[in-house]
DNA sequence: CGCTCGAAGTTGACTGTGTCAACATTCCCT
DNA sequence: AGGGAATGTTGACACAGTCAACTTCGAGCG
């Protein structure tokens, strides 16, 4: 579809539009951007796109249809605000780990709403493959920094998923609690979000970094089940 | 008002309902376990209620001053859930954090769109102000417990609520991760849901430790700005 | 070259929702 | 006892998602 709709891209009729599709993810990510999550409608992507009510229905089935395309280009570009941060500390793994954190909280700030749907409950990610896959591939960078990272002896030595996780947790917690608006006012007058996903990256890369054989950090409670790796 | 209401929730006739608003918050929350979120309706909780279409407005000024009140709700009922796990391990500080992430893991499992509501956009904390001190009431239950891990010396010294702010952003990050169904089905198969936040919350743990005078954690990179605490 | 067929778009309609104005009923205080 | 004030009800409006039936265009086939 997507080459048909190419090759007749520049001969628009008034009746045909010639990229439909492109149009209305234009049009309801404008609509996103500038109204809130509630302010995105399916007649107003195709009011946006100067088409009929029932138009869109031609492209997409549903209107989570629509929510899913929006959310899956939001994954794509901030899998690239991801890789360009990692691309300019391509020889320090762990500052390479901050700036990928503070990319992914700067893109959270940038696009609130657009943020808030790509992690929504709006798109399920069984019903939509494709979105599925541009966020497994978006915070896959992560993991692969990580193995960077043990294989240069700075981050503990374990499987690189699991320890990615937990770092995972903290950025995607960091920006959704930014987007949500839960920071407290006061806080952000006096440490700008950005020193934040530095902070909280660095909490848990020191508990990452390799440790010396000392066994003073968890004095008491002898290692249990909790110390099963998961 | 609720004094009234109490006064006369026994002898409710058939017109008037005696406890409207406590029963359309019963209602609104029902539908939101059952339905999910776009399920929840202001028509359908009335519904719900047994009372007509608009009689909601008599209590809530608005669809989302009663989706505000769900939430609200919810935080009084999380914040319990948070202090129950932080009183059966008064003794040891370190295990009451622990206990306290999997509390709110297990409580954002329990009720996913709850946990949603509660977090979401679809209440604006500056609109709602009983919410945001309810949602602070919760969080701050941490920022406690690490003050007293760091009188019992399990805890590095500096501000408990920049301590306390980067455990909060991994247990919420892992909650609402969990809550959108975006951790991959293979790792909940592998791995519990409550064995990922003590994980989570370990490796946050061990870089909040108490250091021996070892600078072996970080060796590049000396201490610049990023070493300022926020 | 003309014709037809399917894709792309339009119109009109249906249901359900949030919300309001006008009206009805009941409680409580004087 | 009686009159506000609180509480519910009815009817209506605009707008949303969605579908069925119709129209128009473009391309490939004879």
């Amino acid at each position: 579809m997507s080459r048909r709709a190419a090759a007749t891209a520049r001969r628009r009729t008034a009746y045909h539009h010639g990229d439909l599709r492109a149009a209305l993810v234009t049009a309801a990510t404008a609509l996103l951007d500038t109204e809130g999550p509630l302010g995105v409608t399916l007649r107003g992507a195709a009011r946006g796109a100067g088409v009929s009510q029932a138009a869109p229905y031609r492209h997409f089935s549903d209107k989570s249809a629509l929510l899913a395309a929006v959310a899956e280009d939001g994954f794509r570009r901030l899998r690239h605000a991801i890789a360009r941060a990692a691309r300019t500390h391509a020889r320090d793994p762990v500052a390479a780990l901050r700036a990928m954190a503070i990319a992914v909280v700067r893109f959270a700030a940038a696009h609130p709403s657009h943020y808030r749907l790509m992690s929504g409950p709006a798109v399920r990610g069984r019903d939509h493959p494709a979105l599925r896959d541009a966020a497994v591939g978006a915070w896959a960078l992560l993991a692969g920094a990580i193995e960077r990272g043990q294989r240069a002896g700075r981050i503990r030595p374990g499987d690189p998923v699991a320890l990615s996780f937990a770092l995972w947790c903290s950025i995607h917690g960091l920006a959704v609690l930014a987007v949500d608006e839960q920071i407290p006012a006061n806080v952000l007058k006096v440490v700008p979000l950005e020193q934040l996903a530095e902070h909280a990256t660095r909490c848990l890369l020191e508990g990452l970094a390799p440790r010396p054989p000392s066994r003073a950090a968890r004095p008491a409670r002898p290692a249990s089940r909790a110390t099963a790796r998961p």
